[in-house]
DNA sequence: CCAAAAGTGTTAGTAGTACACCCATGA
DNA sequence: TCATGGGTGTACTACTAACACTTTTGG
């Protein structure tokens, strides 16, 4: 605190990362090894350095965790509560942010969004105002995060349904992606299932 | 700058407080009276205080500002560009505010959102953002808040109008409103215009 | 009686919803 | 031939969009 009352902090971004695994919204997390709230999970966030901005922090923070920069992202909130890290005052951006599980190389650090108890600091409550936001902000042009380049239409309504926690009519889906021209069929066949191999379609 | 790198910084909020007055949308700015950008206008932000989170610290500039704290608020977006204030490191929180003209004492400090040219700092980005997040988010519990109590229909086209920088047609627009349940007839006239008085609405 | 803004209905097109059976493949 | 998921059409409803004239009031 500075002598006239006015705060200053330390800035942390806080990563919330989403993917989607074997129809299961998922989440990397990290398990703490300090105290404080030593062996919980928490958010792999950190602080800001000199002269970089919040956007910036993040990329360096994706590229390590996932070995990416340039994942979709978004900034969400802002967490300000001045106690949310016992140890000195900390402020967080909190940042939703997708990727395709293809490109993740272990599964290790990732949790089934539905299973996450609690998390250190005030970071459950991160993790829900970013499921939140995600879900209420289901489009194409997010949802294309968690495919790969060739899809079955079925895998894509499976993909909107987990977000959005709702079903679709799956004759209605397909006609809906299909004649808003949000997807293209490709003259390619699923290959190695044991069923009827499905056409492969790709965002246009 | 702490010894291994990590930045420590300022924390400000910036309310871009929104109004509509004389069928223009309107901006509270102050004029700046110290350097740096002396004589500049700037957004009325402030530095958050001890223990304070920011949306204790917008309410409480809201209270100094317009006399009110329990107006519509909503944080959009945090900025944090490093060389933002040439003075210090100062990240800030960006909230879009709403009011309703009847509330406001004296408009000297509002201006018109069109004719706002440069502002200190980054706050014509901050501005822009603000007004870009208010268009993208037009809906009735929003337009709300700039409405008084009672209202004319063809105000509230006109709000929705100058917000979504769209025209409506005016009997759909109307259809709309009533058979949806946003509003309804209240049975008074508008008083003291020189031409057909207008029915009441409220909200429902 | 004029100026000003309020108020009103119909039609056509588009988008969304509900619903049940056959198809192609591998094992 | 069976199990598994892929793939298809129609009918109904709800919403959106286009469009022009009459009404009520004060001055």
């Amino acid at each position: 605190m500075t002598e006239n009352g006015q705060e200053i902090s330390k800035i942390a971004i806080d990563p919330v990362i989403f993917t989607i695994h074997l129809s299961k919204l998922k989440v990397l997390l990290h398990v703490r090894e300090k105290e404080p709230f030593a062996d919980m999970k928490e958010l792999p966030g950190g602080l800001l350095l000199h002269n970089e901005t919040a956007e910036e922090s993040l990329k360096r923070k994706l590229k390590e965790l996932v070995g990416q920069e340039n994942l979709f992202f978004k900034q969400f909130y802002t967490f300000t509560e001045p106690n949310r890290d016992p140890r000195e005052r900390t402020i967080s951006i909190g940042f939703v942010s997708l990727i395709n599980e293809a490109k993740i190389k272990e599964l290790v650090r990732w949790f089934d969004y539905d299973s996450i108890k609690d998390l250190a600091f005030d970071h459950k409550k991160i993790l829900q105002t970013a499921r939140n936001y995600l879900k209420e902000n289901v489009n194409s042009s997010i949802v294309k995060y968690f495919m790969p380049k060739l899809f079955p239409l079925n895998k894509l309504q499976e993909v909107y349904e987990i977000l959005e926690e709702r079903k679709y009519d799956n004759r209605n889906f397909r006609k809906k992606m299909i004649s808003s021209s949000i997807v293209e069929e490709m003259n390619q066949l699923e290959q190695n299932v044991s069923h009827r191999p499905a056409k492969l379609f790709r965002f246009k």
